[in-house]
DNA sequence: AGGACACTTACGTGGCGTCAACGTGC
DNA sequence: CGCACGTTGACGCCACGTAAGTGTCC
């Protein structure tokens, strides 16, 4: 309407279009770098030039960035061939809940720390790294009672107090668990094989961890057998925050390591598959 | 007892020793390239040798490290010249609520989200992003609440109203002084001279914020003069998550800029404006 | 003498910020 | 012609993980 460049529709210089939505022009280059957002014209010299018609695109970013979602998700959420937006809403809500526990806990454990173990200016460090523990081993604790079913639990509690664990021992069982499941997630969402070597490794190391606390119980044993032979068995050894993503990854990985080998462990002698 | 290799004290080899605090020896590497923990030995040929002295060093810094202190952070406040552990506490408990309260509403808008504006597999992005906006307009109005003071918000209210200021608006606002603050912080943080030319853009910015909702107001204007006049004033203009180390900072840089520029403003203030 | 350790060097991660050096547009 | 704008390229941040290639200890 201004009579000033609209002979076909509104082009607008990056600096502009940044502004329209809140985000810097380095943010655009980035973006329009990882191909998340190309703008729909150029000058012959090579001016980005964005119209009207991105702007939608742009805004969806940034929405998604606020709800969280990391930038590769959000590329996959728009491609509208990764797992629907609902899905991935619920998780995310999920995920940043369980965010929010941990804060909690930390926030209780500085405020426990400020009255008991902080005076003036000196520090008790010896009653402070013990509270620290005390909230980390309880909020480790929270994530057995996610990643374990109801029953391995009363038996992993049982072996905890006959072989006298520590709450040392237990924060470490915890972090391996978390460590885990991260490299896994980072695995799945880089399309690693899960028939490759690293993927392995990984199903190695989580029946290691499985196992290390079933100490070779038969009727657990069992339950792990069910593990990777049924994709839908994994709803009575986990549940929650695990993802979809990990647990789809890891039920393949686990499946095709069970296969390999199978000689030596089960009556299961599947044939070969090949993967993509 | 053991009559291993007790002639001295106990040395221990970097992976035994990471592993008594729940470490990778990377980390060890890490800390000791940082000088956060040097090792009290080495042999000959170079290797790191951790004597039982080291021990409480590398677990206070994994304590404050899961309170949420960064490395650098941790060197100050364990050389025992940062300030004093107290107040760094408290400060982190403030700024982990502000951080759960943040998460909290972005909980809150995914939960709104899901049952508005995602119906089966698609997606009402309109009435997506208004929910955000207005979520993060809401979580941001909180933070005008603890920047400014009480008459002060009753003045940007009126204008807002006044001029009828959007949602949208209201939140760049609110971007904005989180952006500066978290420059002031960093440049703090870093040593930087307040006097010098990076420190008085910042205080530049800082101004221009300020002044940008005063709209010239008189009053609020006189406030300012007492801001930068009196260190302790900015009692009466901020409350909190700013941090000392933020807003000794500011007060500096915005004590010296009002110096440096002192004959141009005094009280009268012409309608100089050059915005946009 | 072999295997488990150690060392240093250097790149990868995420999401841009921030120069630097240079070309374009109004 | 000036100057605000644009471009690409590269490094910085944080706290390490993860090799790669090589030396040392038990």
């Amino acid at each position: 309407m201004k009579s000033h460049s609209d002979r076909q529709q509104a082009l607008y210089q990056p600096h502009q279009f940044a502004r329209k939505a809140g985000v810097t022009v380095r943010t655009l280059h980035f973006y329009d770098h990882l191909g998340l957002l190309k703008p729909s014209d150029h000058t012959g010299s090579g001016f980005r030039l964005y119209s009207e018609a991105d702007l939608p695109r742009l805004q969806q970013i940034v929405t998604l960035k606020f709800i969280g979602f990391s930038l590769r998700e959000i590329r996959r959420l728009l491609s509208s061939k990764g797992p629907s937006l609902a899905a991935a809403l619920k998780l995310q809500r999920m995920t940043l809940a369980e965010k929010r526990r941990q804060l909690d806990s930390v926030i209780e454990a500085i405020a426990k720390a400020e009255t008991v173990a902080v005076s003036g200016n000196t520090t008790n460090w010896e009653a402070f790294r013990k509270i620290i523990q005390e909230i980390q081993a309880q909020s480790q604790g929270h994530w057995l009672k996610d990643y374990y079913s109801e029953e391995a639990r009363k038996l992993l509690s049982a072996r905890a107090k006959a072989e006298n664990w520590t709450a040392e021992h237990q924060a470490k069982v915890g972090q391996e668990w978390q460590d885990l499941i991260q490299r896994v997630r980072r695995a799945a969402s880089r399309g690693v094989d899960p028939g490759g070597s690293a993927a392995q490794a990984l199903s190695e190391r989580w029946l290691k961890l499985m196992t290390a606390f079933t100490g070779g119980n038969p009727a657990i044993e069992e339950g792990l057998e069910k593990l990777y032979a049924d994709p839908n068995a994994r709803r009575t050894v986990f549940r929650m925050p695990l993802d979809e993503i990990v647990s789809v990854f890891i039920a393949k990985a686990l499946r095709i390591y069970g296969e390999t080998h199978a000689g030596s462990r089960s009556k299961a002698g599947a044939p070969e598959e090949e993967k993509k």
